[in-house]
DNA sequence: GATTGATTTGAACGCCCGTTCAGATAAAGC
DNA sequence: GCTTTATCTGAACGGGCGTTCAAATCAATC
């Protein structure tokens, strides 16, 4: 026995990587085989190796396109406007982007540990990029005196923690609708940052 | 073989959760082994189940112990005066307890699923009692006026999560001080909350 | 100094790990 | 329909896993 009927790689390709995904999530990096995700692709674990080179490349690759993705959605919908009316649409893209992946956001949050060295670098290195974003917004609102903000590095840093925070209780279906939230973190951060 | 010079349950007892606690934060539960934490106290790992009855009891104990003692801590604290004033000093507790043991906060929110289900809903329920606290401040400010909050078990959630976030990038002897971090943390706690 | 009990060793148990690869099979191209 | 190529299987590799336990050794007691 071997190739199996209706086996092909445009469909085994993404099937990996969502089950990687699905199973890291819940179970953590260490914890999950290889066995078991080609268990859940519905393959043996030798036919893995002809879409990853490693168990840690598949992470790498989940997480990196994970932060790309991120970084491209944002620039694409790049808030205009005054800093406070910017920073609205980043708290709004940011709880609504990152609710709608609670798998990927889990994982780039949980396994940074269990990246190499260099793997870790470049992952940190794009995620400096996006607090870069929120930090240019929070700078503008001071340069131009609607913010009062004595380190925006900190805030932007504090910010995104509350916002990411969202994650850890929110389910669709839940008492709070979508747009709930995005309304009581809105008051909360647009508060924060106002003279 | 067996039994070597100096060994004492008194010592062996605490240098294993030591070791645990610092090999569970760095690498994680599930990729550290009984092997490994025995290396670190200085012992083959059949000897560490003279101290615990197993791997999953070593997560939970020294989870549900950081748990008791942040409750005991801040009930030992307990803020007094307005809500204002007690919400600063919970600003406060919060950002110098968890900075001062941040191995062990670590492992309390990155090792949750790797808690059996009733070991889980134990350290969850220590959670709440916990979050309640500072929600039972949050609403004795709405209550007396002197804070504008819509929901306040959501604004509990979001604090404690920026706060908690300081120990992803805070390092004794970084650019700021400790008492820094608290004024710029209580700046925008203070403002969030106030009508 | 002999006895007792606490503590540790070292080997073993059955099982699972990530990865490799020759051989088998299905799909694609002619 | 035959050949080629992409895909997958199944077995194997060396190694590590959590846990148990008889035997050995140390510390404390008398």
């Amino acid at each position: 026995m071997a190739r199996t009927q209706g086996s092909h790689s445009d469909i085994t390709g993404p099937r990996l990587r969502d089950a990687a995904r699905s199973l890291f999530a819940r179970f953590g990096y260490a914890a999950v085989s290889m066995r078991q995700i080609a268990a859940e692709v519905g393959v043996q674990a030798g036919a893995l190796y002809n879409y990853t080179p490693d168990k840690q490349s598949l992470l790498f690759d989940l997480m990196k396109a994970h932060m790309d993705e991120l970084l491209i959605a944002y620039d694409a919908a790049m808030p205009q406007g005054a800093p406070l009316e910017r920073l609205e649409q980043f708290v709004s893209f940011h709880i609504r982007y990152h609710a709608e992946r609670p798998e990927a956001v889990f994982i780039a949050y949980m396994e940074l540990r269990n990246l190499t060295d260099g793997n870790f670098a470049q992952i940190e290195e794009l995620r400096r990029s996006y607090e870069a974003r929120l930090e240019g917004i929070l700078t503008a609102g001071v340069t131009d005196g609607a913010f009062e903000i004595s380190d925006t590095r900190i805030a932007a840093m504090a910010l995104i923690a509350m916002l990411t925070g969202v994650n850890t209780w929110f389910r669709e279906g839940g008492r709070l609708s979508m747009e709930d939230v995005e309304a009581l973190y809105w008051d909360m951060v647009r508060k924060s940052v106002l003279r």
